[in-house]
DNA sequence: AATCTAACACTAACAGTTAGTGTTTTATAA
DNA sequence: TTATAAAACACTAACTGTTAGTGTTAGATT
């Protein structure tokens, strides 16, 4: 099994991309209830089999990019500046995931997420998941060592503050006040936060 | 239209219980999965239709009592103590829960939901109804008031610590361990947050 | 050129859910 | 009591997301 040479990859790929772009512009047009798998399908010229052995379910046709979301948020924890404390880190990359889903390119994909109970309920799931994976990565941080209970708990508030800044009228006044409470969480969980003195900052 | 008189009422709330029970029967019987909606209908000896006017969804037969647990929630908050500090009175409550859930007799039910990916997700939805459930009540709370976004924010974490020491090995010890984390976040929403002085313990 | 594999297609079906329609039971008004 | 309205219930038939089973084709490997 050596490395593939690129063409099918490629029309893989291609295929992939041409299902949901169908799909979104199928959506956004007549209403996501008002498309079936078989309108998409048949749009994109695929048999149903075939959409359904590159996406998992319908609404994972929206969520199409969700494991780019999981990344960034990683990352900003694994690679981020050595030393760099992890809240302010995890802040400044809610704020610019946030900013994303706001943009106006996006708002119209989001304003149909919100008004469909089934993608509503889809996306808690994805960001269940994405909570997972960030506590992973938090638990996994070098420095002063929490528990991972604890460190399961910040990766749920962080994600809360995603979702609570997405919805709220200004994202950022949003996150301005979450945040800090984020912070303190974090500081009482903090291996001296016995220690009576001032509290440290460190990370 | 006067007040209705019982008997009406009562058939229902049976017929209702049967389906429920029938149903919960059948799935730790055979497994959700292997039971079908039809089957549930035939042996609790009921119209399909009939068992989705008191269920609005197969799962929802599992989360039969999941408004009990919404008004022990926001009850926790309305109508505790005057002068009862909010976030110690809401851990009381929250470690009740737990233990219901993780009481023996529902070991098996929890065991279900949690291999089952169609009841987890449900379940994730009903904790958000429970979320915001609970914001709407911190949010209403007198005494020092905080910003609509600060009460959500807590609602949310509170139903995060529920979920995590459910799923913990030691729930008890979960909930010491994220609760302090949560009372601190909610020290820093206080109005008082930038007084240099002492912090207040007082709610 | 021969062959192996992964992507794709097609049919048919299953399971949850709902619309449409009609029947029975219950509560109340006459 | 009887008449009437409303609610619960039943039945059929369908719609929709999803999957199993079975080939077929295009691309990669030898």
């Amino acid at each position: 099994m050596t490395v593939q040479s690129g063409r099918r990859e490629r029309k893989k790929a291609a295929t992939r991309q041409k299902i949901a772009d169908t799909a979104l512009r199928l959506f956004l047009e007549r209403g996501y209830d008002a498309v079936g798998i078989r309108d998409v399908a048949a749009e994109a010229d695929v048999a149903v089999t075939t959409l359904f052995s590159h996406f998992a379910s319908k609404e994972a046709l929206v969520f199409e990019q969700d494991e780019d979301f999981e990344q960034r948020l990683t990352r900003a924890v694994t690679g981020r500046a050595p030393h760099e404390p992890l809240i302010p880190a995890l802040r400044r990359e809610v704020l610019a995931l946030v900013r994303h889903c706001t943009a106006d390119s996006a708002a119209p994909v989001w304003r149909m997420i919100d008004t469909s109970p089934a993608l509503r309920k889809y996306e808690e799931s994805v960001r269940m998941r994405h909570a997972d994976a960030l506590a992973t990565a938090i638990a996994a941080d070098p420095g002063p060592t929490r528990s991972e209970t604890a460190a399961r708990a910040i990766a749920r508030f962080v994600i809360d503050a995603y979702s609570l800044a997405r919805e709220a009228a200004d994202p950022q006044a949003a996150l301005d006040e979450i945040f800090p409470m984020i912070e303190a969480a974090w500081q009482v969980t903090s291996p001296s936060a016995n220690d009576p003195g001032p509290a440290t900052v460190l990370d």
